[in-house]
DNA sequence: CTTACAAATGCAACAATGTTGCAAATATAC
DNA sequence: GTATATTTGCAACATTGTTGCATTTGTAAG
């Protein structure tokens, strides 16, 4: 709650209802989120050019990130150890369609071609998840 | 030329103007690209339904492979190895925006939470590719 | 090569989403 | 509390995703 106001206050942008409440729904979440989901989760209808706008300012200032799935698919989630590493490693689960965060990864000693510098590596690790997997559920692979 | 053929038939596809256009445009081109670039390339101002419907129809059969990227950018590019590995790694660069596909990557020996089931790697590595590293261009990071 | 059927295309229409200007409402600093 | 800077809601429009349907084209068979 007051953590929401520091991190609003870090980022030198006004404390409104919208923002906080967007931002307590991120917080909460285990998973990354797309913008419609935020939306259906907030307390109060806003008009989507304000969602939009937020959204937009969140990533300029570095206070959320996007990641983007294949279908066109983004989703947003708080950027907790954002510049300790430019490693951003997710899971998303084919059959409930979540997307989880992966800390601790590792890719350092990736071989690029000749001349290739790189400086952030984006993964996305697709199967399924601990609820989902073939062990816990029964018709889990439906979905896709 | 005679390939494309082949890759039609071998998806069951009818062989169409437009279908080997955008093949031929796929396969000749070194980076994964956008479907407007794709469409701008084409030697016919073809309807943008039936691009898209084509898109959608090679994504089906996998002869295409999609990659999302920030911003909810998606870049197409032939499935020549989709079958040999589920890692598929794409190289981004910050400057061009070019995506190059990267071979011979390994993400084997990734720890996962517990009862976390993987079955594909989706890596997108961003940087400089070597006609933009600070080396060979002078003003490359003016893009971003 | 023609015919007959299946498939693809172009076009129009509409839905969903991205994006902006602007006036009204709200937040922040004094 | 007042003044100023931001943010919001709304309307409008651009862009893109998506589909139905009539027309055209491709494919397979004779």
């Amino acid at each position: 709650m007051d953590n929401i106001k520091q991190l609003l206050a870090a980022s030198k942008m006004a404390k409104t209802p919208c923002r906080v409440d967007m931002l307590h729904i991120l917080l909460d979440s285990e998973t990354a989120l797309t913008e419609i989901e935020i939306k259906h989760k907030l307390s109060y209808d806003y008009d989507r050019a304000t969602i939009f706008r937020n959204l937009r300012a969140f990533l300029k200032t570095g206070l959320l990130h996007a990641i983007a799935l294949e279908g066109g698919e983004v989703r947003y989630q708080v950027s907790e150890s954002r510049l300790q590493s430019h490693v951003h490693a997710h899971f998303h689960c084919k059959a409930c369609s979540n997307l989880y965060c992966l800390n601790a990864v590792s890719l350092d000693k990736l071989n690029l071609p000749e001349g290739f510098e790189a400086e952030e590596f984006d993964l996305v690790v697709k199967g399924f998840c601990e609820k989902c997997t073939p062990e816990h559920a029964k018709h889990p692979r439906s979905a896709n």
